[in-house]
DNA sequence: ACAATAGTGTCTATGAGACATTATTGC
DNA sequence: GCAATAATGTCTCATAGACACTATTGT
């Protein structure tokens, strides 16, 4: 073990929300070369005594300003080409995180400019380094996690709607759900949601009851996406 | 750039592969310290100038001796607990590879002592390092993208029959698979397998059609698990 | 009353699972 | 013929999708 390559290695968080019916990634803007002034990922450097999900989650709390709990993360793989970083060797380990619309989101945080962009809008400004790769990864994830496990309700806060959670689905995976079938699947699948006992307030047409995740990590029977092709 | 901490990368490959109804992984005893004599997952160091996807599949290579374009090599995720290696920061990429039974298998390789070894009787013998950890994912990852993709092709060799492919699915899960159902369920799942035109001889009872793996990607109907509970 | 949204019920087509039946080989 | 395995067909139940209908609010 004495003589091995030196590698630096680093975490890239792809953090999504939806808002405003748009899929959206945090994204700061580099204000150093190289890549100076495009957008990129967050991310940074992983301490010489921090494990790599301890500094995702570091790296997201800096970022957004809110602590762990708040909706999910999770490893979404490593990127290692070797001519993927000019100033040197870098390995970085990509995390996916989703996040509910948050209230108060990044004003007033470390990162030098921060914000949310639409992920309709990000393939025409590439990303610095291999983030457009990353993304694509990550948003892949994302909408097949859709299918098979209750991550939709990560997206949205403690308290939400069925019509909320629809949004999600339909936000994410670019398509229209019946509203009605919708409203079937979710309750009638174990585990996914759970009923608040209370109801919206103030909106137009009959008030809705307010659900909470419920216990289940994987979703019997799934959620299919209205076909996509299989090939 | 000029100050980061150094950290050496490896990668380290869960070989999984069906033989004599059992799934069994490929490991290699440990010739030195750390963790001398115990079974670990083959890897290796790598290469300052190597993408993460060379060096795995050439440490592949290097331990069964056969060329890439058989079976299937695909990221797996990756290890950095500071202390997971005590010779120093040592952050691993894990490959899962799916095989099929090798006819040459690993005799005559580099690796010390490379064996298959059915992954019901690893839990007794813990691996070096956090390879237990490794391998259970590896595990479960197999287990997971047999129901949604044609990976257990990935298990047989170019042409094989339907009876093969349903014992790939019945060792890999440990379950028991209706053969008539199955039949169907494979045959008119479109492009999951494709007619060979011949069929087998010498066997006892009706010789079977041969099939090699068709062009699909993603299994649409999936190949659903007889349950599973769903918390 | 009317618009708007929430939620329920009904019908139909499709796929999963149980299982009978036929087909083709070796002995 | 008989055992063994391959392949097809039939029946039933559960679920997905289309969509009519009822329920409850604001204006």
């Amino acid at each position: 073990m004495a003589e091995y390559p030196p590698f630096a290695v680093t975490v890239d968080l792809v953090v999504l929300t939806v808002r405003a019916d748009e899929l959206c990634v945090l994204l700061v803007r580099r204000g150093v070369p190289p890549y100076q002034g495009r957008w990129a990922l967050p991310g940074g450097f992983v301490g010489i005594d921090e494990d790599l999900s301890d500094a995702a989650a570091r790296e997201l709390t800096e970022e957004t300003g809110i602590p762990e709990p708040v909706g999910h993360l999770e490893q979404l793989g490593s990127y290692g080409d070797p001519k993927r970083d000019p100033r040197g060797r870098v390995v970085t380990v990509a995390y996916l995180a989703l996040l509910p619309d948050l209230p108060s989101p990044v004003a007033g945080t470390d990162a030098a400019a921060a914000d949310w962009v639409p992920v309709s809008r990000v393939a025409d400004a590439h990303l610095a380094f291999d983030h457009d790769v990353i993304l694509a990864a990550g948003v892949e994830r994302a909408r097949a996690k859709l299918e098979y496990t209750p991550l939709a309700t990560a997206f949205c806060p403690a308290e939400f709607t069925i019509a909320r959670l629809r949004t999600v689905y339909e936000t994410v995976w670019g398509t229209r759900l019946d509203p009605r079938n919708f409203h079937r699947k979710v309750t009638t699948t174990p585990g996914f949601v759970e009923p608040v006992g209370r109801t919206t307030e103030g909106d137009r047409g009959r008030p809705a009851q307010l659900y909470r995740r419920g216990p289940a990590r994987l979703l019997h029977p799934p959620m299919l996406r209205p076909a996509a092709g299989g090939g």
